[in-house]
DNA sequence: ATACAGCTTCCATCTGACTGGAAGGTCAAG
DNA sequence: CTTGACCTTCCAGTCAGATGGAAGCTGTAT
């Protein structure tokens, strides 16, 4: 029964196919069957999958916790209690997190602000923005990019212009 | 004049020292002034610039934008639009991020308190188990009605069943 | 005087999560 | 029958962010 290849998953999902074998490789994702030509053959569940991953990992699990987590299948009790276990840690460490993300924003929202009330006049001197930009050329990690969601300029757009 | 060594300033904020001087040589923290013996020697500033390094890091920024956030504030310079621009942008990414982050901890939290009240001694079925997972499944990704359009109003078959 | 904690530099190594590229097989369209 | 888009494996490289260890200095306590 041929469902999809992983060009098409990939697709579906936004995860690279390079990705897709890599989670493959570490035991993140099961081995898929393979068409007669050896081709993958992935069914709409890998779908599910793969999007969970996605998700579990924006809000902090590592691959590896995640995959214990998709592991669970007929382990039992052991597995169903260490999850929850997992599951419940991972809520504080949430809480604790966006607790850090609001103090932040806060100071973040400070230095925003002081940098507004300047008088725009003084842009004039490119060394100047040249020294605060500089780094900043360096900035804009892809990772960062996907787990932020942001839009798909880059950073160096706004830096020394 | 003395105020503190690495070791004090790494318990006072829970950095270890070696990171400590990473942050120095990739130009994180400014040197700091030194004692006779060359022992390095902080004020309560890097305190706070190192607690502050810290929480800009758990919002997902990285080490190199840190820091030219924390060059902006430093120097208190500078009105280039386009440094102001990046620090509204990391203000909007902050905000989805913590949007985001509260509503999964909810499904999350939700999911995790229902498989707290079963009986323990429930637990014994390992398809019980399984389906917590496909629950967690559903906890992270809206867009999977998309694939379960069969029941998309009635989770609790989905999870727990 | 010797032990010991704590500091120094320098250099190598690790982990997590990819990413690139070579070398080659598959297959439908022109 | 070749072109081009996909697919395969395998292995190496990258990047951020540390971490470890060697070799050696400092300063206090027994």
């Amino acid at each position: 029964m041929k469902f999809m290849r992983i060009g098409e998953l990939a697709r579906l999902t936004g995860v690279s196919t390079k990705t897709i074998r890599y989670y493959e490789d570490i035991g993140l994702l099961p081995p898929p069957e393979r068409e007669p030509n050896g081709y993958r053959d992935y069914d709409e569940q890998a779908v599910g999958r793969l999007r969970f991953i996605r998700d579990a990992q924006a809000t902090g699990l590592t691959l590896t916790e995640i995959s214990s987590i998709l592991d669970l299948r007929g382990k039992g009790v052991a597995t169903c209690h260490h999850v929850l276990g997992l599951l419940e840690r991972h809520l504080e460490d949430l809480d604790r997190h966006i607790a850090k993300l609001k103090e932040t924003r806060k100071q973040l929202a400070a230095i925003t602000e002081r940098a507004r009330s300047l008088d725009p006049a003084d842009c004039t001197d490119p060394i100047r923005c040249q020294t605060i930009g500089e780094g900043m050329a360096l900035a804009g990690s892809k990772a960062r990019e996907e787990y932020f969601h942001a839009s798909p300029h880059d950073h160096k757009d706004h830096v020394l212009s």
